[in-house]
RNA sequence: CGCGGGGUGGAGCAGUCUGGUAGCUCAUCGGGCUCAUAACCCGAAGGUCGUCGGUUCAAAUCCGGCCCCCGCAA
């Protein structure tokens, strides 16, 4: 089948991967164009276009979907189906009519939940124990569309954002191909998404990561692989600012204030919190310096036992 | 030239401003104590202070070039 991919991120690359070893022929390659990233604003290439490069592909980096460019280019290369994974841009309805076979997307939670920009971060932010990812046809609206295929997969109670990404990535990425199949062969059924069940998942920002002790120990635990490996949950010790970058239950109890300071020491670092449980963090990031155990922290750094952390913006 | 922090025994830090014996905590090794120990006591090993050059009687420290790591912002 003639397929046209539109990806950009990390969690695309999969995707692209298994329908060209799927054997269809993958006839161009949108991502978002090159931008000037990271320290000294050097241009960097998107995951998507690096793979695409790499398999030999046709790379398409349109600024605008709407002008008009993007439609001919797809008029030309004549695609069967697109097929969409955090492109990162809203396709206006010509596009979406022009493939036979229409337009699918990846999106990697369990629609009608958690619909928008970071479903995998909000799932576990929220406490969930099971996520997945959906293929859809793309209509309109944000994650609208028919639902073509689920596959569900629970969370580990220690499992972060980014290694949750990975999974659902290559979940995805089956199920793709999976789905592709189906639609080839016309055995594909869509089903309408329940719109009452439906909630949001808007993307991250830096305000949501500094860690408030007097939420559960559950509650930081999930912040604290929620937000990695971006933003990053953060509070700040001897001073320092510090990404948490992980946390553990240790499943004890207190009655020492939120924030308070339980232990510090070669054997760990373990802090109070709001509903009398307490947290383990067992690896952090201060500013400009790279990640280390805590303990190791701890070494260059006193944090007394009985000093009291408090949420600092 | 986007802004900023940093590179000191294996780890995390101090020392740099105000040049003059390289220090702290932990780890490691040896010994001791103990029913025992990741605990405690005693002792030891381990560093051309990122790199190249300059100034100086003398440079981790002052000056200049280069390499590398990281945070922010995008």
């Amino acid at each position: 089948m003639r397929i046209v991919f539109m990806g950009t991120p990390d969690f695309a690359v999969p995707s692209l991967k298994a329908l060209v070893e799927a054997g269809h022929e993958v006839c161009g390659v949108f991502t978002q164009p090159d931008k000037p990233k990271n320290r000294g604003m050097k241009l960097q290439q998107s995951p998507v276009k690096q793979a695409a490069l790499t398999l030999g592909l046709s790379v398409y980096q349109p600024a605008r979907m709407r002008d008009g460019e993007a439609l001919a280019i797809l008029q030309e290369l004549r695609p069967d189906l697109i097929a969409v994974a955090a492109y990162g841009k809203i396709l206006p309805v010509d596009i979406l009519d022009l493939p036979r076979l229409g337009c699918v997307n990846v999106h990697s939670s369990l629609l009608p939940r958690y619909r928008g920009a970071a479903p995998i971060n909000w799932a576990i932010l929220n406490g969930e124990d099971e996520t997945g990812v959906t293929i859809m046809c793309m209509a309109e609206g944000m994650d609208t569309g028919d639902i073509l295929a689920q596959a569900k997969t629970p969370i580990d109670i220690n499992e972060n954002a980014a290694q949750l990404f990975d999974r659902l990535a290559e979940l995805g990425a089956g199920l793709l191909v999976e789905t592709v199949k189906e639609l080839e062969t016309g055995t594909a059924s869509p089903v309408p998404q329940d719109e009452t069940l439906s909630s949001h998942a808007p993307m991250l920002c830096r305000e949501q990561s500094p860690l408030d002790w007097t939420r559960t120990a559950r509650q930081l635990h999930d912040q604290v692989r929620g937000l990695f490996p971006w933003p990053a949950a953060t509070t700040v010790l001897d001073g320092v600012r510090c990404k948490v970058l992980r946390t553990a239950l240790p499943g004890e109890t207190t009655s020492k204030a939120p924030g308070a300071v339980l232990q510090a020491d070669k054997k760990g670092l373990r802090i109070a919190c709001g509903d009398g449980g307490a947290l383990d963090i067992l690896e952090l990031q201060p500013d400009g310096k790279k990640a280390m155990a805590a303990s190791a922290f701890l070494l260059g750094h006193p944090v007394p036992v009985g000093t009291v952390l408090t949420k600092q913006e």
